[in-house]
DNA sequence: ATATTAAAATACCAAGTGGTATCTTTATAC
DNA sequence: GTATAAAGATACCACTTGGTATTTTAATAT
């Protein structure tokens, strides 16, 4: 019947579907209560205060995007799959979301940029994190001779975030695909563009 | 020493700063009281609600944005200049912003998109607002046969906000310029390469 | 079966929230 | 100079917030 593992799990589950759908400062401890079943006791039992569940709940939420990221990545064989690893996670965002409420980079990052220093470090740790994935492949395929060599591999890691992220958010408000969609067509033309092995 | 235009001018100039930084939910009436120097009863003379003073104080930052990039467009005589607007009005919000706490469409649609409709809608009707400017400019420059006639115009106006919207968060998290400026260097020689005279 | 101990629920608390009713101040019209 | 009416300050209100202390519940070891 009770399982504290399971407990903090469920816990760490929906308070952070709630911080990245309404925001972290908007979630209350009620709000999460009423989400899990649970009672602010098990919480407490758990957590440190609301600001340490906070920092679990985005970590998850990275922990979870960056699985899913570097595992696909891994098993794709090729630069152009490698590649499409990443349109294809942020274009499935809006038709099976991992986890409610868009981006947690965009998310965190959005709230926490003037405000809240913690989440934060959190967030920009998680840019940081995305920004090396892809410069990683980029650079590999750069050393094998795959992409041009004369490509700026710094500035295109830099158009692929922003524009993925701009345009999750775009898709977001428009409550349709549109945006991502016509992004990610843009950027894979983009990728094909500097092949050595022009397509 | 009395003067209550000015009054609602000061409260929404504040808030709209204190909204546009800390967020809509997570700015409290007791923040724009300290802020302005005014009371509880300034406010609600001027605003029914804290609720109405958000959207009156989005709806100022929407105006203000948009203001300065209408009339800089206006002014600009040729194509490239006026895509220029667009370039430099991003790159000046880092080094010298007309209201602190970065995009307010930005800001409001990540804060709004699933909790609050109001505000949602706002945002919306700017974002819809901000690619029909662009879009504007391109079409009549594809009409004079400034840009090549076979350019995808939707496609470039989604990517163009995106890419541009995601820098900023990017160099807002990261607290420097080399996000927004690499981009907006590779915005502006994807804008060269769809010139008809290339350069 | 019972004692032990961790997990979770309950009952509080002070502080802060948005909002309202009332009072005081100040400009203006006469 | 005084009445009037608007602007703004003050004093409240009920409710919610995050957090804590205490109690009850349930699993486990003996």
């Amino acid at each position: 019947m009770r399982n504290p593992e399971q407990t903090k799990a469920t816990i760490l589950r929906e308070s952070a579907n709630l911080f990245n759908t309404q925001g972290y400062k908007a979630t209350s401890l009620s709000d999460i209560t009423t989400a899990t079943g649970f009672t602010k006791g098990a919480i407490y039992k758990h957590f440190n205060n609301k600001e340490d569940l906070e920092q679990q709940a985005l970590r998850s939420l990275g922990r979870k995007m960056f699985d899913i990221l570097s595992t696909e990545i891994k098993e794709a064989r090729d630069y152009e799959s490698k590649m499409e690893v990443f349109f294809t996670f942020f274009k499935n965002y809006l038709v099976d979301p991992p986890y409610a409420g868009g981006c947690p980079l965009l998310n965190s990052a959005v709230e926490s940029d003037d405000a809240n220093p913690v989440l934060r470090q959190q967030s920009f740790g998680m840019l940081v994190t995305f920004k090396s994935t892809l410069r990683r492949v980029m650079e590999n395929a750069k050393k094998q001779h795959i992409i041009k060599p004369n490509t700026d591999v710094d500035q295109l890691v830099h158009v692929y975030i922003a524009t993925l992220e701009g345009a999750m958010m775009m898709s977001k408000l428009e409550r349709n695909n549109d945006a991502i969609t016509t992004c990610i067509d843009f950027l894979r033309n983009l990728n094909l563009s500097i092949l050595v092995t022009e397509k």
